[in-house]
RNA sequence: GCGGGCGUGGUGGAAUUGGUAGACACGCAAGACUUAAAAUCUUGUUUCCGUAAGGAAGUGCCGGUUCAAUUCCGGCCGCCCGCACCA
């Protein structure tokens, strides 16, 4: 019997595949499937990581395919961003010819591992070709109002000399660099993903078939709050200040006392004489004691003009960091203006504070101060000494006597010192506040529904990136690139010797005529954030025809729109939030754009997060990492192979070229094969969980795939083509039902993405068949069962079995196994039997026997009578096929 | 602090959603084959008592519902992930 030569097989089958272009995707097809992996970004090697990721697709794709489905299962590149940078700072090469041997490196290893890839719709995001179509599709949205610009304060990445959104900030660094992120003021172009915060939070309830964990995520993220915006009015007086420059007292604001906003909205600068403050809790506005404004306020610059103080305190506001332990340490810090407002049902004067702790980003930059029921108003209150009067009374406390120390209470409660408010729960009072506030004959102020997301800042200074297409003229303004000229193709005579953006030093790049009025004017040197490039791609693969796709439009609108949504995306946690709330925005743009039919705006109907390749990390005696490759096992050590140092095994964590811990797939194909590697990704933990890579669990893997050829190479000479075989008996009938059951449960497996306990019906299915040792249909069928359920997890070898058995074509096509549901039924089923819930006997019974029929046989066992001794039967409980228990005391 | 998830043998994990806990795999032990090793095959392997038959305990801990709980409910403990001065 020959070893089972996967050397010599994977390569055979691929060209097979290749030969007959059996992967490419049919746009005509009736029954459409599209599986989707996260395309990789062309570092050079391809990692376990993607052998996981790819090989769950590929089980996708080659079932549905099975299934009867035309599946779309395309590969590209997501080429652009900094690592092609940093190699060019480094080594002295170009960003391009960098990205694009990368690619060509990757491609070779990819395609050794036999996915079943649709390659003719392979593109870089790099290719002009799709980069010209996203700066079509910049100017489309910019067109309808959801792309624009304006100077904002921005956070910017010192080391990588840009400007990063707010989902690419983790704990006040770079998402990239590391790196303490700064706030900067820059004119930056905007994505209006806020356009659709509503729509975008509702639908992720229609994602059935995404993790509810990845819907929660982007749920916070969006953040809605419903809340109310209140105008405070300020106090006569209170707003005298001295010029700094002249010594010059004046009054800065006066007293104004408005009945209602449109009178107030009538003053040409209505802004000075009122701060709007945001809040989710109006009930809370007897026990109103503050102001807060933050630092960033628009009066808190004014003052900072006029007034000595300000401009030093809003300084030190700056410096503290935005980390978390900066957050949770840093004190809460006001500054008192002498600015007074005046509560609308006290009428009492309340002072206005700058304070560290309110953000300009949130609401409205300003705050009512609460500190009974906000931890932070009551920290800032006892700080400054402010009142601090409790209005919601919680269940239970005497009001004489409930005080708050020094925890806020913020839970549900009765209302009281609140007037008009008083005896009403915190619910009722909160929506009486809202509705007062809208009727206007209270007080002032608007309902408000506020979303923590933000818009999406795109505007990258870096070189490797999509040009924005926009010139900028003195007279004409800000202009788009004429369509005719795009694409704004990436220079490539550049040169990285200073720090910051290659383009804003270009020669030529920078310097284009006005498109309008023809004079000299300015190029955009930003480019788009790389997020953009993946926000779009699915649909550039689905909306091309055949071989490519147009040149024309970023995609064919019809044939993208049949193939879309993806039906299963496949992909890391990490961009729960990032790329996946891109896409889902970008869809609704391309959508609303007209170059897209989706009615529901979602890319992804089905998600799933796989889990990561983990492996232990080894160490040397001088704490430096070593790679798995090099430690042999000595006894009981573990020994360096070249130095003979004694390593230590440490954790067991993700993959990572830092850490040394990594396997390098190369390796794993060319000493066992493509199809082990695939296999053993998939074998033991479920796709979401880790799985631990182990030299153990390779060989086991290795070990079944050998078991399986064994099977087949003994068999072989008996069998004609494969077909269903006829009746049965004995155990050829029990090895007949035992492949049916199989197929039902691998099927399942499947289907709910639990690929591991498919594996575990696949070695049982091929232990009983290894025990099995006639050569006879029933064997014949089993046979033709497992090699098509395993073909999606090792596809060569079920080839390989496939043709030495004699089925019919290629396996690839041959239809997905249907269980027989005769075969699923038995004619007896064995019932345990329990004696107050513990198990201690079982019968078997015809199927088809009566409860009573069953009890009385029970109630005869031997092991029942024997336990039952002494004991008086008070029920019994007879549930049919499953299970007996009698209650006995 | 808020939100989400998890906790089962020596290990990865299974359990048709309330019905025989530990499938399958790894590891380990014993045996067969072999001059020997590897490979392969067979058997055993939750723990404790027992040669065995058998019995007892057992799914993080405590309690509840139920004829029956890994599964449902309440309260703790521990771990992991995400967000966070969000008003």
């Amino acid at each position: 019997m020959s070893r089972y030569n996967a050397a010599e097989v994977e390569p055979r089958w691929q060209k097979i595949w290749n030969d007959q272009d059996v992967f490419r995707a049919d746009d005509k097809g009736a029954k459409k499937y599209y599986a989707l992996e996260m395309f990789p970004y062309p570092s050079g090697r391809i990692h376990m990581g993607h052998v996981r990721n790819y090989a769950m697709g590929d089980v996708i794709a080659r079932y549905k395919k099975a299934n009867g489905f035309d599946v779309l299962h395309p590969m590209g590149w997501d080429a652009f961003g900094m690592p092609a940078e940093n190699a060019a700072i480094e080594k002295n090469v170009h960003p391009k010819g960098w990205t694009y041997e990368n690619i060509d490196a990757m491609k070779a290893p990819l395609k050794r591992l036999g996915f079943a890839l649709d390659w003719s719709r392979e593109f870089a995001t790099c290719d002009e070709a799709y980069y010209k179509q996203q700066q079509a599709i910049f100017l489309k949205f910019w067109e309808n109002d959801l792309v624009y610009r304006k100077t904002a304060k921005v956070n910017w990445d010192p080391v990588d000399h840009t400007v990063l959104a707010n989902e690419q900030v983790i704990d006040g660094r770079g998402w990239r660099s590391g790196a303490l992120v700064e706030q900067k003021e820059l004119d930056q172009w905007f994505f209006k993903i806020t356009h659709y915060a509503e729509d975008l939070l509702t639908s992720l309830d229609s994602l059935e078939r995404w993790p509810e964990k990845v819907r929660t995520m982007q749920a916070n993220w969006i953040g809605r709050s419903e809340g109310a915006v209140i105008h405070f009015l300020f106090e006569s007086g209170s707003g005298q200040i001295v010029d700094v420059t002249t010594g010059e007292s004046k009054e800065f604001y006066e007293k104004k006392s408005y009945e209602t906003i449109s009178e107030l909205e009538g003053r040409e600068d209505p802004e000075n004489y009122k701060i709007d403050v945001f809040t989710t809790r109006p009930d809370t506005l007897y026990g109103a004691s503050f102001i807060a404004i933050s630092p960033d306020h628009p009066i808190s610059k004014l003052l900072a003009e006029h007034r000595t103080g300000v401009k030093g305190f809003i300084s030190e506001c700056a410096k503290i960091g935005t980390t978390e332990e900066a957050i949770e340490k840093a004190e809460k810090l006001g500054f008192d203006t002498g600015l007074k407002v005046q509560h609308w049902f006290t009428q009492e004067a309340l002072p206005v504070y700058i304070a560290n702790f309110v953000l300009m980003g949130y609401g409205t930059g300003a705050i009512f101060g609460c500190p009974a029921h906000d931890q932070r108003d009551l920290d800032f209150a006892r700080k400054y000494d402010l009142p601090v009067v409790p209005v919601v009374l919680p269940e239970g406390e005497d009001p004489n006597t409930f005080e708050i120390a020094n925890e806020a209470y913020i839970g549900d409660g009765t209302l009281y010192n609140s007037e008009f408010l008083n005896g009403m729960s915190k619910e009722q009072a909160i929506k009486v506040c809202i509705e007062e506030l809208e009727s206007g004959q209270r007080y002032q102020g608007h309902r408000k529904v506020q979303y923590r997301l933000r818009d999406w800042g795109v505007s990258r200074q870096r070189y490797w990136g999509c040009p924005i297409p926009v010139i900028h003229c003195d007279d004409c303004g800000v202009l788009p690139v004429p369509a005719a000229d795009l694409p704004v193709k990436l220079p490539e005579d550049i040169n990285f010797d200073k720090p910051g953006n290659p383009l804003d030093r270009h020669p030529t790049f920078k310097n284009v005529d006005c498109p309008s009025c023809g004079k000299a004017a300015r190029r955009e040197t930003d480019t788009l954030d790389t997020f953009a490039d993946s926000s779009w791609y699915f649909a550039r693969f689905a909306g091309g025809q055949g071989n490519g796709q147009p040149d024309d439009k970023p995609f064919d609108k019809k044939i993208a729109s049949d193939w879309l949504p993806v039906d299963q995306y496949i992909g890391g946690v990490e961009h729960a939030v990032l790329h996946l709330l891109y896409a889902r925005f970008f869809t609704r743009g391309l959508r609303d754009c007209g170059l897209l039919d989706l009615r529901s705006g979602e890319p992804f109907d089905g998600l799933f997060t796989q889990g990561m390749v983990t492996h232990a990390v080894f160490t040397d005696p001088d704490d430096n990492f070593v790679m798995p490759a090099d430690v042999i096992e000595d006894g009981n050590q573990l020994l360096h192979i070249d130095t003979r140092a004694i390593v230590t095994k440490g954790d067991i964590v993700k993959m990572s070229k830092s850490k040394k811990n990594v396997v390098d797939p190369n390796d794993i194909i060319e000493g066992y094969g493509a199809d082990v590697a695939r296999w053993f990704v998939l074998s033991d933990s479920p796709p979401d969980r880790d799985v631990e890579w182990t030299e153990a669990g390779v060989i086991g893997a290795w070990r079944f795939a050998n078991k399986v050829w064994a099977i087949v190479s003994e068999s072989q000479s008996d069998f004609g083509p494969l077909s269903i075989a006829g009746d049965a008996s004995g155990p050829a009938l029990d090895l007949k039902k035992h492949a049916h059951k199989a197929i039902e449960k691998i099927t399942h497996g499947i289907d709910v993405f639990r690929f591991n306990t498919s594996v575990a019906q696949i070695y049982e299915l091929t232990n009983a068949l290894g025990k099995y040792k006639t050569n006879d249909a029933a064997k014949a069928e089993a046979l033709g069962i497992l090699i098509r359920a395993i073909a999606p997890f090792m596809p060569h070898l079920a080839e390989e079995c496939w043709s030495k058995l004699g089925g019919e074509g290629l396996c690839y096509h041959a239809p997905w196994p249907v269980a027989d549901p005769d075969m699923l039924t038995e004619d007896a089923v064995t019932m345990p039997i329990q004696i107050n819930g513990k198990r201690r006997s079982e019968i078997s019974v015809p199927l088809d026997m009566s409860k009573d029929d069953i009890e009385a046989l029970a109630m005869k066992d031997e092991a029942v009578i024997r336990t039952l001794d002494g004991l008086t039967v008070r029920k019994v409980i007879v549930v049919p096929g499953r299970i007996i228990n009698i209650v006995a005391s």
